[in-house]
DNA sequence: ATAGATGCAAATGGTTTGCAGCTAT
DNA sequence: ATAGCTGCAAACCATTTGCATCTAT
């Protein structure tokens, strides 16, 4: 049993036998490793907000806090009312302004993931922190989201870019369709 | 000269040996097809609002004529400002219904090419006709945006989507970044 | 003390909608 | 004749902004 192939290691219960005290480091390692990038984050935010002569407010660390906890992308709307429950006389302008002034400064990013126009329809906000960047499967039907990570695709939109002499900042890439759930 | 390579062929002037004729044959042919393509997708027009019991107005019909002229996508607002000049009197309103109605019945698509948020951004819309699938790629600094297409891209998606049991109907893929211009 | 942040309410702006009158069928 | 369209103006709604007040520095 303990000869199994390492991907194999993650489903298994841990401390069973060597490859379970493998696992159990692993585990630990990586637990650490989101610990330190959270610390670092935090002291990033700190050190940003003094360098650039911002104020360390109550309702910027919060919202700053809560965001980054979210491991979902999550509406301005949406953190707004998570927030409340903490500070209930906390203003929509204020997660807005915090929530632009994190996006412009590489503590998080905004997507659009309606398939279309209409209304103004909200975006969502996502913690740049310890996710690998990913793209989006949008369900038309019953709006589920799933995130997605291809590295030739990644590789490939480089190229292009680099074809058409684009110097890349980023991009969006979002597919629409039914899920399994809504196709019959 | 005549004996230069097929891929010079287009920058040739016509008419001038062998080579040209066949320059000719292919253009005449090209502008056969875009022509017939045209007429089809007038034909589907007409059949689609017949089939639908909708009726041929003034207006609808002009919408959908200019529209399809149009060979680089548009806003709402554009369309309307260029329409006003064969029909003064024609409201935003019907612009909007029309395209909506355009996109709903696949003559048109809409694109949202802004990078983020913000004020509600007014999105584009391009003619379905006889242009390519495209993706694009857009400068943050000018604005200005250029078309890609990439096969293997494609199948990529496709391979994604399969790999989530979605069934996919349409997809946003923007590259955003500095164009060849704009970067120093 | 004071530049910056906040909360409120009002403004924005692309898009949609209600409605009375118009027009293809 | 009548169901569908149109133009107008008002409504929508996520997001932004002006401003008086408050608060980190």
């Amino acid at each position: 049993m303990c000869r199994t192939a390492s991907k194999q290691l993650l489903n298994r219960e841990p401390g069973k036998c060597k490859a379970g005290k493998i696992q159990d480091w692993i585990i630990k390692i990586h637990v650490n490793i989101l610990e330190r990038m959270k610390e670092s984050t935090v002291t990033a935010y700190d050190r940003f907000l003094s360098m650039n002569g911002l104020r360390d407010t109550k309702q910027r660390r919060l919202i700053f806090e809560t965001f980054m906890e979210q491991n979902e992308h999550l509406t301005a709307e949406a953190l707004y009312h998570i927030l409340q429950k903490d500070l209930p006389q906390i203003g929509q302008a204020t997660v807005y302004r915090t929530l632009k002034l994190l996006c412009e400064n590489g503590f998080a990013h905004e997507l659009s993931l309606h398939s279309h126009g209409g209304h103004a329809q909200s975006s969502y906000f996502e913690p740049t922190l310890a996710r690998e960047h990913h793209d989006h499967l949008v369900c038309t039907q019953c709006g589920r989201h799933l995130e997605f990570h291809n590295e030739v695709l990644e590789t490939l939109q480089e190229k292009i870019a680099e074809e058409y002499s684009f110097e890349l900042t980023s991009h969006t890439h979002v597919l629409y369709g039914k899920c399994k759930n809504c196709h019959s």
